[in-house]
RNA sequence: GCGGGUGUAGCUCAAUGGCAGAGCUCCAGCCUUCCAAGCUGGUGGUGAGGGUUCGAUUCCCUUCACCCGCUCCA
């Protein structure tokens, strides 16, 4: 039932309930940015929170996983977001995201200055950008598609650094130092969390492109020869925790990159992608990437960027014949202890937007539906059904009405629980109200204390979906709680 | 970056070149023993800057943001 999941419907309630502010709003937004409030700061975090528990702590690495090639560990880092401005470089990232452009005051294109010899003009009849006598093209313009930052107070050109476009570039460039700190042997995974940046050109869809997000990596670094069997056990996995956690939905794909579109040293892509209510109609917007890199972005930086286009993979070479971007010089190979076989790693990297996996949740969520009011007639109410572990608030507990005892008891219940979850206490008004402002919340669970609780110390608890009610005892709430909410 | 549209209270919408209103929400109180709109009272607004004018929320310019379509999306 999604045929009425709205997108104005969605960032309205956003707006109103405190998930997600435009940024800067008071003096009149930025484009591009956005916040999240009381209630979204507490979904994001429980959707950062699942994925480190589920991919990191929580992995068994004593045993083989179901569709898994064999055990393997995994582990965390948190690298900064400005690194070494060669990192980027070597990369790639650097020749890709400072290209000057060009744009076409006539036939309004935009262009690669370094792409335009070859390229056709949009104009009939089709001659090279700017051969026509119609063209009207702009001096090049920088075109940065990573942010420019300055080292030191005094800064110069020679101090520019960059925030990073992906926290990628982090775990690789760790990945001596991990190996060399722990006794993690292959296959090994590092995850990290953390804010990536990029200037795209056209912000739009809510947070769906943003120029700050936050992204969920996993590097995962294994045998050449064992690499192709990891790429799909990783996307398979990546593909079933969003069913797990009620992206259930055939808005729900995973999309398998076509041969051309792979790079070269790639044996496979896959998108996990999700309908979004703001594009149209067999449309889908990226969630996931699962990528098989080889040991592109190792040796890289060992030897210096290498040539995408080149097979086997050979380091790009200047003008002088030079490697074009140098790299660290440093051995990242990986030995095996018990073979004594020495080779450089190859990585699966499953690469998560943390916002676009929470917008994807708030729009699967979303729900209007009929609920009966006091007189028994059908409402229409507005739901968000959270899987119980993402939900902001875990349960609300109040009085069925504000006197006899029943807030005093209510709120003993409150203190009870808050120590272990987020709850929340309320006894204003009617109940009902209660209720339904906690549907609109995403709370799974309504704890009431009513006349009968303070007979027997027995209470309610209301589930978000059904609105049925059970009766349990007061004493047994957390535990019930912790029980449901996992 | 281009074209079109939209900006009035937290939300949905009125109105006017001359004191900016309503419903809902929210807050305080009353009432209330289980699913939002019963009573009383209250808070709160013309995205920003400039111009025309005696006076601008209204007309004009600029700007910002959002939506739609292009462009872009490593």
């Amino acid at each position: 039932m999604h045929h009425d999941m709205d997108m104005e419907q969605i960032v309205s309630l956003c707006k109103r309930r405190g998930f997600v502010f435009q940024s800067s709003e008071i003096y009149g937004g930025l484009n591009g940015f956005w916040d999240y409030g009381p209630l979204g700061v507490e979904l994001k975090r429980n959707v950062k929170h699942a994925w480190w528990q589920d991919m990191v702590l929580a992995h068994d690495d004593l045993n083989v996983l179901p569709s898994a090639p064999g055990v393997y560990s995994m582990t965390g880092i948190d690298s900064t977001i400005i690194m070494h401005p060669q990192i980027w470089k070597c990369s790639g990232h650097y020749d890709l995201f400072i290209d000057k452009m060009v744009d076409c005051r006539e036939c309004k294109g935009r262009f690669r200055e370094d792409h335009i010899p070859g390229t056709p003009c949009p104009l009939k009849p089709s001659k090279q950008v700017g051969q026509h006598d119609k063209c009207s093209l702009t001096e090049p313009r920088d075109f940065n598609l990573m942010f420019k930052t300055t080292l030191g107070a005094l800064g110069t050109e020679e101090d520019a650094a960059f925030l990073r476009p992906e926290t990628a570039q982090g775990i690789f460039v760790n990945f001596k130092n991990v190996i060399d700190s722990t006794r993690y042997r292959l296959p090994l995974g590092i995850a990290q969390i953390g804010k990536s940046f990029r200037n795209e050109i056209t912000p739009r869809n809510f947070t769906f492109r943003s120029r700050e997000f936050e992204q969920m990596e996993i590097e995962f670094f294994c045998h050449p020869n064992e690499s192709a069997d990891w790429y799909r056990y990783w996307r398979d996995r990546r593909m079933k925790w969003y069913q797990d956690y009620g992206v259930g939905s055939e808005r729900l794909r995973l999309r398998e990159h076509a041969p051309d579109e792979l790079s070269h040293y790639s044996i496979g892509t896959a998108d996990i992608e999700y309908a979004f209510p703001f594009l149209s109609a067999g449309e889908y917007g990226e969630l996931e990437g699962i990528a098989h890199r080889g040991d592109f972005d190792l040796r890289s930086h060992m030897e210096g960027k290498l040539d995408e286009k080149t097979r086997p993979l050979q380091v790009q070479l200047g003008p002088d014949g030079k490697p074009k971007w140098r790299g660290s010089g440093k051995d990242l190979s990986y030995r095996d202890d018990l073979t004594n076989e020495k080779f450089v790693p190859h990585v699966i990297e499953p690469s998560a937007g943390a916002d676009r996996a929470t917008l994807a949740i708030i729009c699967e969520a979303y729900h209007e539906d009929e609920a009966p009011d006091e007189d028994g007639k059908s409402q229409k109410r507005t739901v968000l059904r959270f899987h119980p572990r993402l939900a902001p608030i875990k349960a609300a507990i109040f009085p069925l009405v504000k006197k006899d005892g029943m807030p005093e008891m209510a709120k003993e219940i409150y203190l009870a629980l808050k120590k272990q979850f987020n709850v929340f206490y309320d006894e204003k008004g009617a109940v009902g109200r209660r209720y339904r402002r906690q549907d609109e919340a995403g709370t799974p669970y309504c704890i009431t204390v009513d006349g009968q609780s303070l007979q027997d110390g027995t209470v309610t608890i209301r589930d978000r979906d059904t609105l049925q009610q059970e009766r349990i005892k007061a004493a047994d709430c957390l535990q019930v709680v912790r029980d449901k909410v996992g």
